[in-house]
DNA sequence: GTGCTAATTAGCAATAGTTGCAAATTAGCA
DNA sequence: TGCTAATTTGCAACTATTGCTAATTAGCAC
């Protein structure tokens, strides 16, 4: 995802407006590893803005993801979750603390059984032990 | 999955019973490569047997799930699908039909950001077009 | 076959995540 | 400064799934 200045500019060569709400979200997400999921971001942008709707942060992310800046990730947690990051890259999720990490793949796995099918789009969702839990378990 | 005999047979020895919703299930699943959601199982099951519940399909998904007879895998279609094939492999998904199919992956990709982090298991999932979608948007 | 008991079913309520809608507000332009 | 379309908000609605409970039933012992 661009800077929020960056995306300031995006927004309104797009007709989008920015508004406070939009440049909060801009840099709550901006370097943002966490993979936050709308509820979480909400969380912490009521903080900083009290009054902030849930709705405007759904919406936000729509307009975002729409634009290409982010990328929206479903890892079975049961609420989507967003990730700045659109370099190609996969994630991998601890099944203890649920937290997601970016991955990056070197070779592409070679294919059998999908003679007709034309790939546009490949995502890979790895589930273990990140490393904190694994020593977490040790004992 | 193993076959309704066999299911039978691992039902009762782990002390759960087999009704007959459960044996419509197990025959609606058996060989079953469409990768169904409960709805759409719900639904073909409703034929066959007048007044049988969602709540016991999703029941008896579960059970047989727990069981490792069948996998569950989300595909992005906002429900679950189950997938009585159970052998190791992925699954594309058609991005005009929704189709979903099995993939099979020769070489394992190898990974790069991931120090520390104990990987159990790896799903893929691939979008595109498939073979009759793709022939239909020539045009 | 009969009876017992725990498992199961069905129906409905409840939940979580997300989207639709409409009135009030506001960004950004002329 | 004023206009207008975009945005925000709050709430209702919606979908997929799970929780709960009374009534039913499979499967065992006899």
């Amino acid at each position: 995802m661009r800077s929020p200045e960056d995306l300031t500019v995006a927004f309104r060569a797009a007709g989008l407006k920015v508004t406070p709400q939009r440049q909060l979200l801009f840099r709550l997400l901006h370097n943002n590893s966490s993979h936050p999921t709308a509820d979480s971001l909400f969380n912490v942008a009521s903080e900083l803005m009290p009054g902030i709707s849930l709705r405007t942060v759904y919406q936000t992310l729509t307009d975002l993801a729409e634009m290409g800046e982010l990328q929206s990730i479903e890892v079975g947690s049961g609420s989507m979750r967003f990730d700045p990051n659109i370099s190609d890259h996969h994630h991998a999720v601890c099944d203890t603390c649920g937290a997601v990490h970016d991955v990056y793949v070197t070779r592409a796995p070679e294919l059998r059984g999908l003679d007709d099918f034309s790939v546009s789009d490949a995502r890979i969702v790895y589930r273990g032990l990140c490393g904190a839990c694994s020593v977490a378990s040790d004992s």
